[in-house]
DNA sequence: GACGACACTTAACGACGTTAAGGAGATTCG
DNA sequence: CGAATCTCCTTAACGTCGTTAAGTGTCGTC
């Protein structure tokens, strides 16, 4: 007859199930009373934890932030442009993980300073490579926005991969369109193939850094 | 003894009102029942114009397109330089222009073409100075995403131009990030001076675009 | 002068984030 | 050993939110 006693929750097992959760429900379904009952508790036990809900928020942020770090491989010898794009398609790849995953990203901040080594190794391995300290910020920057644009924009089109959300009909689109030929023709190639529209952006960007900098 | 009838409402006067009064309280504090109250009506009233708050987000965003529209002359004599460089900090300037504007715009998608003259001419400039049709696609796209994600970046720190919200002290963060003497550094770089962090990334990417597709 | 269509109101529903108060179980301390 | 304390959770409830159902007054039209 033993209930199987629960082992007492933590901040990062809470956010860990919220993630979960966030890909069955998305961001609007994901209520402290959703993840509670995932949990096997109530909801008002979650303030034990948390202060709020952003807090709840800015943790799940966090642990996408520590996954992606894990999930990512840092060659040393890696060439400033080669750091660069892994910086950039690690952020995505980990956005990509979750429904929602760039809006719940970039409407948080992190809780610790665990995101400090991952950015003191870029910064380094850029000053390195000849880059001032302020342009290499302004390169890290610049990737990272173009970055969680990228991701803002495709997960309102596909909020997770292979589904796709209702009105974005590309035929529909061109025909509403007629009178404008570039604008309608530009439709099929917006609105798909979003892996490599990515990366010739980020091939933009980065481009853009050495010609900017005078370094290749 | 005449109690001033009211008009009728229409979509773009709720609107226009919804993102007056976005500035005041912010997107939490942007209630139908609160916009209602502005417009001299009750709640459910809004029914009758919009199917649901999305829509009327969507009618917002929309809006916010048409006022930046509105505010960026367009000389036909541009180079393609100038004219993605307009566009990005027309962007960015509507975007500024009211609190949470990032998040309301980038969760929000238009409700006609009115977008699609604005978007054909860039198209028209850009192919006419060489590009084909898919490398302009992809310069628009990325300055579009990177001027979305450094917004929405800048107004989770500055929600509106002036004031500061908390949790965003320089000199607290540099203390915390003693042993990554390069992040901490640059953490007086990233949190200030963004009008001149957001020209130097644009310059980046159109800078990219010339030197990835070789048209200067 | 009946009749819709329009543009709104009143009333209410269920769900949300959050707070207050309390309670069971382990741990500490005299 | 027992009392006090701390931890981690529950029950109950509050006020607010988006939204729906049903009804009301004001038009122009036949």
């Amino acid at each position: 007859m033993s209930p199987e006693k629960r082992a007492p929750l933590d901040r990062r097992r809470v956010a860990g199930t919220a993630l979960r959760l966030l890909n069955e429900v998305g961001l609007d379904g994901l209520t402290l009373r959703a993840i509670a009952k995932e949990l096997d508790v109530k909801a008002p036990a979650l303030y034990w934890h948390f202060k709020d809900k952003q807090a709840l928020l800015d943790e799940m942020a966090t642990e996408m932030y520590r996954r992606m770090a894990a999930g990512t491989t840092l060659d040393p010898a890696d060439s400033w442009q080669e750091r660069l794009c892994k910086a950039g398609r690690g952020l995505r790849t980990a956005l990509l993980g979750y429904r929602d995953g760039a809006k719940v990203f970039s409407g948080s901040r992190f809780t610790g300073t665990e995101h400090a080594p991952q950015q003191e190794a870029l910064l380094r391995l850029l000053t390195e490579a000849g880059f001032s300290l302020a342009q290499a910020v302004h390169a890290g920057r610049t990737v990272n926005a173009y970055t969680i644009g990228f991701v803002t924009e495709e997960q309102g089109v596909q909020p997770l991969p292979g589904e796709r959300r209702e009105g974005y009909d590309i035929e529909e689109r061109a025909r509403r369109l007629a009178g404008h030929p570039l604008a309608a023709e530009a439709g099929k190639l917006l609105f798909d193939g979003y892996d490599e529209q990515f990366e010739e952006g980020l091939a933009i960007v980065i481009a853009g850094i050495g010609a900017r900098y005078g370094i290749g």
